[in-house]
DNA sequence: AACCATTCCTTGGTCGGCCAAGTTATTCTG
DNA sequence: CAGAATAACTTGGCCGACCAAGGAATGGTT
């Protein structure tokens, strides 16, 4: 709140809506959005790629990695994916060798889930890529405005889960 | 900048890392972009559906609203999106009356591609699902913090660039 | 004029992601 | 203890998005 306000100012525009498309000057933030988000996830398969993961699975295994074997539905929870997804992501990444799926002997329709000691070796390479990701993403941004950016993120997160029915990160159970 | 810092603080993290997995406490903030990416394209998509139109396309529609008939690669460069993914969008697009192409009769390459007039009677429809998502997005922020948060995807925007090969919003031409 | 590189677009395949239905097992009721 | 409701997946279909190849026309070189 010091400077950055009074430059020429000849349409007084906050955000700068420059290269957009007309219909798109009413959401400049939400444009950003989604390419940063393309970009971010393109980036992220990237370095995913060595790992032999897909972008998206991380979300996945990361779970399995902290949580041991799981109930299907539980990881769902967790990930916050359509279990349609989740059961598709599931067959491929068993089908090469990262996961293992059993029947819950205490529930017929339940399925535990959990990784394979092979994928486990995984960890590492997708804690590194994940942190350079970060690094590559927020080069160039100080500790304060990093916090910033998280926590404006957190807000709109929490503003785009209101109404997508239920949301992870819930109540903080 | 006033309170919001001298919380209990047991840890210091600058960012609050509670509740994510092990592996992605190195990367809290690719994580919340993961995380709002996908809420927000799925935000779009509802919005979008009152138009016909899937989320993604918008971006190809608000091109040709535009610019008007335009060259398929120009189209590629403005959208900054694969020159397959690009292809398959026009012919659906094209299927779903949309929009209309025809081969550029000064390059036998290259192919016109354009909205169709049904199309342009989307125009309002997508724009205000636009601004009502930017609001859904946004809202509790105020300017300051709007304008925040678009400089700093901005910055996060230009460093994931930065290896992408090309990538659009090229130096303003 | 012949040739090679480049540009432009398409096809085929794979993934993540959603929705809509459908199946099976559990649980809750009457 | 039946019968309905609900929970837990699965299947199929459709999209956007990528990569890897391939075919066609144009452009530049010699």
């Amino acid at each position: 709140m010091s400077a950055t306000q009074e430059v020429g100012a000849p349409q007084a525009d906050p955000v700068c809506t420059d290269g957009l498309p007309a219909a798109a000057r009413g959401g400049p933030v939400s444009h950003a959005i989604s390419r940063v988000a393309r970009l971010h996830r393109t980036a992220a398969g990237r370095l995913l790629r060595g790992a032999g993961l897909y972008p998206g699975q991380e979300f996945v295994m990361m779970q399995l990695w902290d949580r041991g074997p799981v109930r299907q539905s539980e990881l769902i929870k967790a990930v916050d994916l359509d279990p349609s997804t989740v059961t598709k992501m599931l067959q491929r990444l068993e089908q090469a060798g990262h996961v293992r799926r059993r029947p819950d002997p205490s529930d017929g329709r339940a399925v535990l889930v959990e990784a394979t000691e092979e994928a486990c070796g995984l960890l590492g390479a997708v804690t590194g890529a994940w942190a350079e990701l970060e690094e590559h993403t927020l080069a160039g941004l100080g500790p304060a405005e990093r916090s910033q950016l998280a926590e404006l993120l957190a807000r709109v997160e929490a503003n785009l889960c209101t109404d997508a029915g239920a949301c992870a990160r819930p109540t903080e159970a």
